[in-house]
DNA sequence: ACCTGAACACCGTTCAAGT
DNA sequence: ACCTGAACACCGTTCAAGT
């Protein structure tokens, strides 16, 4: 046993992290378990530890990877420098476009709460502040006469909103209340919200 | 051992709830197990399962209680019918303040996800659409102009929003950005909505 | 009928031991 | 240095056995 030497820390980080990607993948965070990983790519449990401090930093740095593509997506959901009324609307669609097609992960990264004390690490925030520049750079470009605070403060509503929207609508728990698409409400919020936020003065 | 009937089945039921009620208010819903439950009730492990289904049901039932707490939170924040404009506000902030005030259990209404297939009772659903029915109830007195779909697809969009800001305002993952209040976000995500929204035609 | 407690199949984490 | 596999303390669930 032991020295095996088929891999080195940063293949198997890789090749754990892709394994754990498929578990979350077909069953959600819960299908997800240090054992159920080691097993998919033929290692033992204990090896796990040479890679990640605990099952926790695996599903951060998952989620970091999820974050990535998520960005990947939004940004060339822009790419072709669209009018900003169209560019908000079409970070939103790609949003939506994301957590309908990549459900689990982007459940994942919400769902995963780290030990009370514990918090993420900065590349993981970077990440996050990333995403929110994308939204307000183009709410920016709608409305130029509102102030750096405005432009941020409705950009974190507006996404906050479009995220509560998401997670209401994969939640059955309120599939009680009408029968409209998640892009219909978003639809709705942004409407609704911008109408208000785009009035000149 | 065995018969001792110190309780009855449903003395049983209820201190068990309010252990693992006590048990997520200190630690979340990661701090809940059936053996932690039992240990605080002077039972054994076993006869949790006379009672609930499963270690789910029994949050689910918990959940419902909690649902109960919401809900006559929200009754009595509007209670002395305040003027429509005002209403959805203070629906707005009473949800707010029991998000602030019962944060793990209001986390774990969410939290919980039943196994793939399994679905939530219609006890459950029912004290949802009750929810919803009283900002429906507040926004046609508000804009008694618009259609019943337009109201229900208002209060989705905008409940949904509101959720979306509490649950992004409690993770440290999205404090990234701004130093913003829950309730200045939901403040603005109001204020513009309803800006749009009671626009007359 | 009620309740126990052992059993089973899991889980995350650690670490002495092997190569 | 790398990796194993046993050990530990957990977990949810079942069920024969006891009163």
């Amino acid at each position: 046993m032991g020295r095996r030497n088929a891999h080195t820390r940063e293949e198997l980080r890789e090749i754990a992290l892709q394994a754990a990607e498929d578990l979350v993948a077909a069953h959600g965070l819960t299908g997800l378990s240090a054992r159920k990983v080691v097993n998919r790519i033929g290692y033992t449990v204990g090896s796990l530890y040479m890679v990640f401090n605990n099952i926790d930093d695996l599903i951060v740095q998952m989620n970091e990877r999820t974050l990535d593509r998520l960005y990947a997506m939004l940004a060339a959901a822009i790419a072709d420098r669209p009018p900003a009324a169209l560019a908000i609307r079409a970070l939103a669609q790609a949003y939506i476009a994301f957590a309908l097609t990549q459900t689990h992960h982007w459940l994942a990264v919400y769902q995963h709460r780290l030990p009370k004390g514990e918090t993420v690490p900065d590349s993981f925030a970077e990440k996050v502040a990333r995403m929110f520049e994308l939204v307000q750079q183009q709410l920016t470009l709608l409305c130029p006469w509102r102030g750096p605070e405005e432009i941020a403060l409705a950009a974190r509503a507006l996404w906050s909103g479009i995220h509560g929207v998401c997670i209401l609508g994969f939640d059955q728990k309120l599939e009680a209340v009408g029968g409209w698409s998640i892009q219909e409400v978003a639809g709705s919020l942004l409407d609704n919200y911008l109408s208000g936020f785009t009035q000149q003065q």
